[in-house]
DNA sequence: TGTGAATGGTTACTTTATAACATAAAGTTT
DNA sequence: AAACTTTATGTTATAAAGTAACCATTCACA
């Protein structure tokens, strides 16, 4: 299958790539729109859905948001760390903490099969009177 | 100050409080009505920001919805468990798991000040075959 | 090369949320 | 207590986010 979308979906990558923080996904779609004027809401949604399958994009849950992953690979262990202030957000693999909230969740029976974990605050660099 | 609001934020509080699993704030929008036809939206918003910030409720941020709060009071420490099959989230107060997310995020000097930990999954009763 | 399954795109719409403005209550000064 | 100030609340209108349902294209295979 030569897919139509892939085109597409290289571009919004690119996209959210070069973005500082996260973007919403009507962002992405005006930065889309300049290149392809036709485009429209769902086809930057089905192509956000493909890629946050395959763990190239995530959704920032808290912002209403979408970021590229920072990580090398299909990782169900993330944390993201979301400055307040200058709108950063970093992820970093946390197999340890995820581990610690499934056994906690665990407890009480529940199945746990993902995890949304979203840290708001400042960054080192916003935090630090800089 | 006797605030007007507050009879609306005592009915809103009311409403999650009946309900099974989380609302929509609409859900709960269309409940106001039945007693107070005239109602809009930017009135459930503000009272829900209002129980918010006071704490007896908390949005659960991926599934744009709203919950009473279940623990008994201020507590920063909330993990919720939300079952995809019945829909039902439990709230629990999980101090070591919180902490054990700060110290994660503050290796790399991040300040952390609001924590969203949300787990998706299988209820006790929904995962058990029942 | 037809024909059907699967994928992707488009139109139109729903749901979620908020800006900006209007109103009213409570405190404050005289 | 009257007039003013501050702050909270309500309303109108609209923006932002997301999706259902339908249509078009592509590919697999007879």
């Amino acid at each position: 299958m030569t897919k139509r979308g892939e085109q597409i979906r290289t571009e919004i990558l690119a996209i959210l790539r070069a973005a500082d923080g996260a973007m919403s996904a009507y962002d992405v779609l005006h930065l889309l729109q300049a290149a392809h004027p036709k485009i429209a809401p769902p086809t930057v949604y089905n192509a956000l859905a493909a890629l946050a399958k395959t763990g190239s994009v995530h959704r920032v849950e808290s912002l209403k948001a979408y970021i590229a992953c920072q990580c090398d690979a299909t990782h169900k262990s993330a944390v993201l760390s979301i400055c307040d202030e200058c709108g950063t957000v970093e992820e970093r693999t946390a197999p340890s903490v995820i581990e610690n909230l499934s056994g906690f969740v665990e407890e009480t029976g529940f199945l746990p099969q993902r995890h949304v974990v979203e840290v708001h605050g400042l960054c080192s660099s916003c935090g630090s009177g800089t």
